[in-house]
DNA sequence: GTACGATACCTAATGCAGCTAGGTATCGCA
DNA sequence: TGCGATACCTAGCTGCATTAGGTATCGTAC
């Protein structure tokens, strides 16, 4: 069980990160997770689904509905300008902490 | 500028880490991070001070007084053995979503 | 001798994010 | 017809950082 703070910390540039490997839904970009986490993270919807309504608020994602014939429509995410823009700002904040982590547990 | 929620998964083993080195006062855990971090994680006092309580309160740490003559009163704290097992909690998942987060940067 | 900055501690109110626990809807299979 | 998987959504609760205060001691500069 991954802590509820490093849920929250770490949710945004995944969502992000996997989004700039092309567009995506909900369902699916929380199955990539867990695949990617090999089951370390377990992401709900109730959490899931505000986070991108959040983010495409902040204009970070941008998304559009399909509907293929006979299936669930689905809400396709991708990432705008300023998304990209923010993947990398947080890979920098998330490797600057992680590098003070790694000299705290030090030797 | 390191994300809020970014510093709250990072705050709770940072201040566990630190005090594995031995017992040490508020104030001191501060500047340490400070300097740990290159000043790139800021901590401000309103921030610390209820930290290092709700981690006493749930067992993780215990603290003394200590009055030097003359001098302001410091309260040190240092790791109980629930401390030191939630510190190895804490570091493995950090690790496990720092793996995840490079696989999600990938190639 | 007093004003100020550094040290050292503390707390109340606010805002934001995940979590819990619900709900709707479609499809395929038993 | 009922159930599980897929696919989306929201309201209320809780926990944590942030903001913005406060108290107290000491040394130094004016």
């Amino acid at each position: 069980m991954i802590s509820r703070e490093l849920i929250a910390a770490s949710t945004e540039p995944l969502v992000l990160s996997l989004l700039q490997r092309g567009e995506n839904y909900g369902y699916a970009i929380a199955e990539k997770i867990r695949v990617f986490s090999k089951g370390e993270i377990e992401w709900t919807e109730g959490m899931l689904y505000p986070v991108l309504h959040r983010l495409e608020r902040r204009g970070l994602l941008k998304s559009r509905w399909e509907a293929v014939n006979g299936e669930r429509k689905r809400r396709y995410y991708s990432l705008t300008a300023k998304g990209r823009e923010s993947l990398g700002k947080r890979r920098q904040e998330w490797l600057a902490v992680h590098e003070t982590l790694t000299e705290a547990w030090g030797a």
